[in-house]
DNA sequence: TGTATACTTCGGCAGATGCCGAACTATGGA
DNA sequence: TCCATAGTTCGGCATCTGCCGAAGTATACA
């Protein structure tokens, strides 16, 4: 934004600011679903080159909402307090309108069940969807679950394959990129409802966030649910081989 | 923020783009602390004309921030619902580092009275300073007290004078469009600690906001404090007639 | 020592946007 | 009926900033 005439920089505006971004509100919402996270997997994320995230990550950090975190050789970027992330989901609750007995009221009612079998887990799918499509990736052999870093907190962890590198390229994921997600974040996520786990981390969310781009699935207006659109019952059924 | 390529337009950042403007962000920080108003009277708080704050509603209204009143032949916009504000408190919290323990031990001991003495009620003067400011104001016929529009919520208004819109606009706080201000939104607001009331509504947040650019006080890192400058010390004995 | 990898900095381009002057609309009162 | 006031719309300017290619740094490993 100019700023005309000397106008008295204002902190409220300018932290706003930098979460005003395309770019940059991927990279915190996923910093909050996800932990820490290298520059090459945050570019990854917001579809940007290395250098671009890089100077996104040095702002953000200069505004105090993440912090660099060295360790070794591999430098990482994570929120820098919890307030970060309840920001964002106070800034997410003013997406929908809200008028929230107007919205009931408008809401069709004929979609139930498939509200209820797709849902999102924060940034990322969950429920009957996001199972099926993580077993049918695992099926697949387009990741592959691996205990590479076992603990109390990430159970495991999914590697991404070259296969499974070409699958998403082809549906339009990211691009060369994704070879920095191979060895990274994408770790299992349990679903509460269906006991078992689905894909969560970066990889989820971008699986998630192509979905809505196809409009295979759409957002409800409220809460977390999504819908399995008409166009995406095809395609999931075609290109991931599942019958939502 | 260009739109390079076709990117998938992020609902939390065109939200926070919002509030990423520093116009937008005065309006809409006024309209949480003093209500619904009325164009002319956000212009002035902003300090832009009328033309550009309805630009700036117009856009607060499609983002469903803010809502257009109509009443008889007066518009007024208003905050859309609770969430604006909590958004604005919780993007609040993130301008300061909130490291707190490093905060704390970095924060200079010495000046520790006057940060007391002086705090900022979310958006005006409050404390001893706001009370001693309100008082001269009074006193020098500056503002006067008015029982306006008594009731429980607010215990009246203060109404500014010729005389105080000649000594604001010598302030350099807005210029002739505090007229607006005049018959508008300038309210007592009790102090906790000093059991009286201080300015509160747009005139105060004026008020402050322009003691800051004077650099006459500075809103200290953590916290409401505020710290009365040096400068600010001598302009505040010589053009409030208080010694602060 | 050289190479590979991860990241950062620099320079320049392109598009978005805040700002205002001027003109237009709508409403209420002289 | 005409005018005054509040608000909106339009056009153009200036500036900001996100984006990338290219080049520069730093660290580990052969």
């Amino acid at each position: 934004m100019p700023n005309y005439g000397m106008r008295s920089s204002d902190p409220l505006a300018s932290t706003a600011s930098l979460i005003a971004d395309p770019s940059r509100a991927s990279m915190l919402v996923v910093l909050a679903e996800a932990g820490p996270l290298a520059v090459s997997d945050l570019a990854a994320v917001a579809r940007v080159t290395a250098q671009t995230a890089s100077e996104h990550l040095a702002r953000l950090a200069e505004g105090g909402l993440v912090v660099r975190q060295q360790t070794s050789r591999f430098h990482r970027y994570g929120l820098a307090h919890p307030g970060v992330s309840e920001a964002l989901v106070a800034l997410r609750k003013l997406t929908a309108p809200v008028d929230s007995t107007a919205a009931l009221a408008a809401a069709p009612r004929a979609p139930f069940a498939a509200e209820l079998a797709a849902r999102s887990c924060y940034d990322h799918l969950a429920g009957r969807l996001g199972v099926e499509v993580t077993d049918a990736l695992v099926r697949d052999r387009l990741i592959r679950r691996e205990s590479w870093n076992p603990g109390p907190t990430r159970s495991g962890s999914y590697r991404l394959t070259k296969n499974g590198i070409e699958f998403l390229d082809s549906l339009g994921i990211v691009s060369a990129e994704l070879r920095s997600l191979r060895r990274s974040f994408a770790h299992p996520c349990m679903d509460r409802t269906e006991r078992r786990p689905h894909l969560g981390g970066a990889l989820g969310a971008a699986i998630a966030t192509r979905l809505m781009e196809l409009r295979w699935i759409e957002r409800l207006p409220e809460g977390r649910a999504v819908r399995i659109t008409k166009a995406g019952g095809a395609g999931l059924r075609e290109r991931f081989g599942i019958d939502p």
